[in-house]
DNA sequence: GCGACAG
DNA sequence: ATCTTGTCGC
């Protein structure tokens, strides 16, 4: 049996990764160093893709589908399939508020809601998503009273300027396997160029100039220095994250690719194919959709103004 | 100085 | 992220 825990609330326990309004710029970037530092981009998270996968998306024609809080019980089909959360934020610009939503999910079926609407203290800047989001995504996090087992979580992880971004500051402080899931590239330059890309296609986003090595960091590389010369150019650069084409159509270009990283405790690799795995039929991977559509109904709910 | 930049 | 109707294409 596995007790309602919810999170192991360390984020009280590194109040450095959070917002505060009068920290510096060059302070928050030095703090994202000392996380990547802690942070690590090798699997360690005791079970792999299958484990979680949807074999059908969620029909959210008629509203989200109910928390089946039995799906938890030991008469479940899968006792042991791992607790996926996917985590989303909706604005109140009006109020300079976040409204952030948690989705937990066990054998591919929610089993519970959380939210939280939480103040705004810093504005958006590329590269410090984490502190101005961060707070909120927790705060979600910590409505939960299932433990998870896994963090979906919008936005990058290490495909970051310093690779810290909001998926690891998360998976981090809540020193659990995370993955980053965007919509557009933040850095780093894909080996191959993405357009037009079949349904099921990804290829490496490596390291440009733009992203900050990592001391003690690099050692996950593939290969040994036996190989440098041979390999294509830019082969020695350090893997970040991948694109990953989750959805396309037959006769179309439109849709654009994903962009997943690893946030904590997984390998780039692992990371495209657990987020291929949480894919069912749609662009973005069934945690973040339900949690997206989860904040925005909360958001509604709160009303359009005051 | 210019460009580029998750949500 | 948010402000927003219809509309082009599978």
């Amino acid at each position: 049996m596995s007790p309602p825990a919810g999170i192991d609330t360390d984020a009280l326990a590194r109040p450095e990764f959070l917002p505060d309004p009068d920290r510096s710029r060059k302070e928050m970037e030095s703090l994202q160093r000392e996380l990547a530092a802690s942070a690590t981009f090798v699997d360690d998270l005791g079970f792999g893709p299958d484990a979680v996968a949807f074999d059908e998306p969620a029909d959210l024609s008629a509203g989200l589908p109910p928390a089946r809080t039995e799906a938890l019980g030991e008469l479940d089909a899968n006792p042991d399939a791992p607790v996926v959360v996917g985590v989303d934020q909706a604005f109140r610009p009006e109020r300079d508020e976040a409204v952030s939503a948690a989705v937990a999910f066990r054998g591919g079926r929610v089993v519970e809601y959380a939210e939280a609407v939480t103040p705004l203290s810093i504005p958006y800047v590329p590269g410090l998503l984490a502190f101005r989001e961060g707070e909120p995504m927790l705060a979600a996090l910590e409505d939960l009273s299932v433990a998870p087992d896994f963090l979906v979580c919008d936005g990058s992880g290490r495909i970051h300027f310093r690779q810290a971004g909001i998926a690891t500051h998360i998976g981090v402080i809540c020193d659990l396997p995370s993955v980053g899931v965007a919509k557009s590239l933040l850095c780093g330059e894909p080996d191959e160029p993405v357009g037009e890309r079949p349904e099921g296609w990804s290829t490496p986003i490596r390291a440009d100039d733009s992203v900050e090595r990592v001391g003690g960091l690099d050692e996950d590389r593939t290969g040994d220095d036996a190989d440098v010369g041979t390999d294509p150019p830019g082969t020695d650069l350090p893997v970040v994250g991948h694109a990953y084409q989750s959805r396309q159509y037959p006769n179309s270009r439109r849709v654009n690719p994903l962009y997943v990283s690893p946030g904590h405790r997984v390998s780039p690799e692992t990371a495209v194919d657990l987020v291929a795995a949480l894919c069912a039929g749609y662009k973005l991977p069934e945690p973040t959709r339900l949690a997206d559509a989860h904040a925005d109904r909360v958001k509604r709910r709160l009303g359009g103004d005051e």
